[in-house]
DNA sequence: TATTATTTTTAGATTAGCCTAAATTTTAAA
DNA sequence: TTTAAAATTTAGGCTAATCTAAAAATAATA
């Protein structure tokens, strides 16, 4: 077991969450610049630096994408994100919009008897409380099969599954707005210039919801 | 409020640590190194830094110790720290030998809302697991009023009130021979020669401790 | 008190992780 | 298909935090 730094840690974590967005998993070294807030010369030098250690598949000019190894330490550096999460939320009562600054900080505690203890603490969470799947220890996630409210079906019935964790913003908005996981959402009417939907939620409420806040939500079908 | 990395927060930690033992509260440049597990020649280099921060009073040749400014960071740090080893014992059952390592990452985790509401989750504890006293938000220590056991009088009745959280080899020790904090006890000899001691736990079962681990546990009168 | 030993600092290097500016490669457009 | 634009890499530099070896200051000893 290699003992990455947190930075080696945030690259894995970051290639692997735009890997998921990306064709044939392949990320761009500019993408991840914009998501870490570095230069892409800086991101570079480190894809280098990961492909020596084979980390990474990295081909210049192309992009990169995950080894067996890079893979499975993405997903437990995930795993200690979200687990820290849940434990900030359920038990030290954070909001949701609270915690990811946090556990961006906890995530890089190296210890597995911690994150093994945390999880039995908390009863082996399968979701987090944005709704992002917990993978177990060996890696593997509960699917939810969710899609994304902008592009959701009208006049079906849903259920609001998972939501962005990563802008405080959107988060604290959905706050203002009253709008929790599991509410039920139903799309009554879409706008073709500017994507803006109309929804009713929990069968009672009616909302204009911006095109740039749907794209940050998930929802499954009841 | 000034973040600082976690390598500063150290050597204001450890300064602060050596201060409480030293003379005038002056810290030796050799003193501090060994601690760290740090050359001199570094050590020196930090703790020109920390001046030009004003965090710590720099003397050539002569020696460190804290501001006021210093000295509050520190106190924050080992507050962290203790809070955090509170929480790894009672809620995630760890022993005690386990925990120092571990909360040596978690005390640099930057958050104070984090650190109130880990205080208030824990019911405001005043001792660690080991019984070191844990300062409160301002800072405040509650006084515990130990002496080193390899001080204590003979055939006098005390309590274990503190051990020294940084051996683990010393705290499995503990273990084995089963001596927790709040057990009776008495000296019923030393050895002059080596400073062995003959003691009385709970008043029933005797034991030989030597003086290396009476350095490391303290005890209050009854 | 002179000399030696110890402690501490200075000088100079190294690595990780960042940067900007310039060069190169790839992609898109005319 | 040539050329312009965009993306990416290379080159060279910077800071934080470490090191070793040599120099300097202080403390201990003869």
């Amino acid at each position: 077991m290699i003992l990455l730094s947190a930075v080696e840690e945030n690259y894995l974590k970051y290639i692997f969450q735009l890997s998921e967005i990306s064709d044939r998993g392949i990320v761009k070294t500019n993408d991840l610049a914009y998501k870490l807030e570095h230069s892409a010369a800086s991101v570079t030098d480190m894809l280098k630096k990961l492909s020596d250690k084979k980390l990474v598949a990295y081909k210049k000019y192309y992009g990169v994408s995950l080894t067996k190894t890079g893979l499975q330490i993405a997903v437990q550096v995930l795993r200690k994100h979200r687990l820290w999460e849940t434990f900030l939320v359920k038990n030290l009562k954070f909001t949701w919009d609270q915690v990811h600054a946090i556990a961006e900080q906890l995530e890089h505690i190296q210890s597995d008897e911690l994150i093994d203890r945390m999880d039995e603490y908390l009863g082996h969470p399968k979701f987090d409380p944005h709704g992002d799947p917990i993978p177990d220890k060996q890696g593997v996630f509960s699917s939810a099969n969710v899609i994304c409210l902008a592009d959701a079906k009208l006049k079906k019935q849903y259920l609001l599954a998972n939501v962005n964790d990563e802008s405080s913003a959107f988060l604290k908005y959905l706050n203002k707005i009253q709008l929790k996981l599991n509410d039920k959402i139903k799309i009554l009417d879409k706008e073709e210039f500017d994507e803006t939907i109309q929804i009713m939620i929990n069968e009672k409420k009616q909302m204009t919801i911006s095109k740039d806040a749907a794209q940050n939500m998930f929802v499954k079908v009841v």
